[in-house]
DNA sequence: AGAACCACCTGGCAGC
DNA sequence: TGCTGCCAGGTGGTTC
């Protein structure tokens, strides 16, 4: 579900409300995440200063005084800040009490997601491989360039492998090629070096207007206040299998790259 | 090393 | 109204 604008418009929602917060304590009502959350995870967050929000690629890094608590959302996972918490529903798996009163919700039905501590989180071995960010200025199509030479993966994949560059879902991938005038199903290695500086600039603009706008809400989504976004409305791709390209009228295909539902318009993408 | 699959899990929807 | 099968925003692990 979310990528990396969508958790980012968690993350700038909740770190106001959640900056200079102690946790009072940590209730764990199913432990059944895509890794289990650690038996003492209350014992070790308790009494712990909430001092920065930071995200990076998918994932949520509460830095503490002593460690960072990481939070991944998976497809359906959603974090939520309640003043008057409703009572736990079904998929209700985890509760964080707030010294102001204030309480922070993980919900997620399909338990793909995660919520994990670590004393130091950029040598965690789910942080410490991933690739560049893609809004860093360092990620330019110099590198993207570099980084695809002789790789046979299509394209779309690659830019999709968060050993590469973080953030970019199957949503904004499909976009940002749309974007690039670049065919989803590319081999990486043959992308030539103008191109990639053209796939870097839409992979940025997208993700951009992407926060700008909320994230995007297809089904669950929602934001650390119960919010949806709305990127949605400005797809070109994504999801338009068989309806008119918004460019060029010709019919938007729909094919699987990867595993991956994948959709492009055979005109506008070469 | 890299690429192609599978797995994890629940819910919603189309089709019968 | 069921039931079945397929699909979904992610990504680590296994296999070749």
């Amino acid at each position: 579900m979310p990528e990396l604008p969508e958790v980012e418009t968690v993350r700038r929602g909740l770190a106001p409300i959640c900056i200079g917060q102690r946790v009072l304590r940590v209730i764990v009502r199913d432990a059944r995440l895509r890794w289990p959350v650690p038996a003492d995870l209350s014992t070790q967050l308790a009494e712990q200063t909430i001092q920065r929000l930071d995200r990076r690629g998918k994932y949520l890094l509460f830095q503490l005084e002593r460690g960072t608590l990481l939070v991944h959302l998976g497809m359906t996972g959603k974090l939520r800040f309640f003043t008057t918490p409703p009572p736990p529903d079904k998929h209700d798996h985890l509760d964080l009490q707030l010294a102001n009163g204030g309480l922070l919700r993980f919900t997620d039905p399909r338990r793909f997601g995660a919520v994990l501590y670590a004393v130091e989180a950029e040598n965690h071995p789910l942080i410490a491989p991933l690739g560049l960010e893609p809004l860093d200025p360092a990620f330019t199509g110099a590198h993207l360039y570099r980084l695809t030479r002789n790789r046979r993966v299509p394209l779309k994949a690659f830019i999709m492998d968060a050993h590469q560059v973080v953030g970019v879902g199957n949503i904004y991938a499909n976009e940002a090629l749309f974007r690039a005038g670049i065919r989803p199903q590319l081999g990486a290695g043959k992308l030539s070096r103008p191109r990639a500086e053209k796939l870097v600039a839409a992979i940025k603009a997208v993700l951009t207007e992407a926060i700008a706008a909320g994230g995007s809400t297809l089904r669950d989504y929602v934001d650390g206040f119960g919010q949806p976004g709305w990127f949605q409305l400005q797809y070109f791709v994504y999801g338009r299998g068989g309806e008119a390209c918004r460019v060029c009228g010709t019919p938007i295909r729909l094919s699987r790259t990867g595993g991956r539902a994948t959709t492009w318009c055979p005109r506008c993408q070469k």
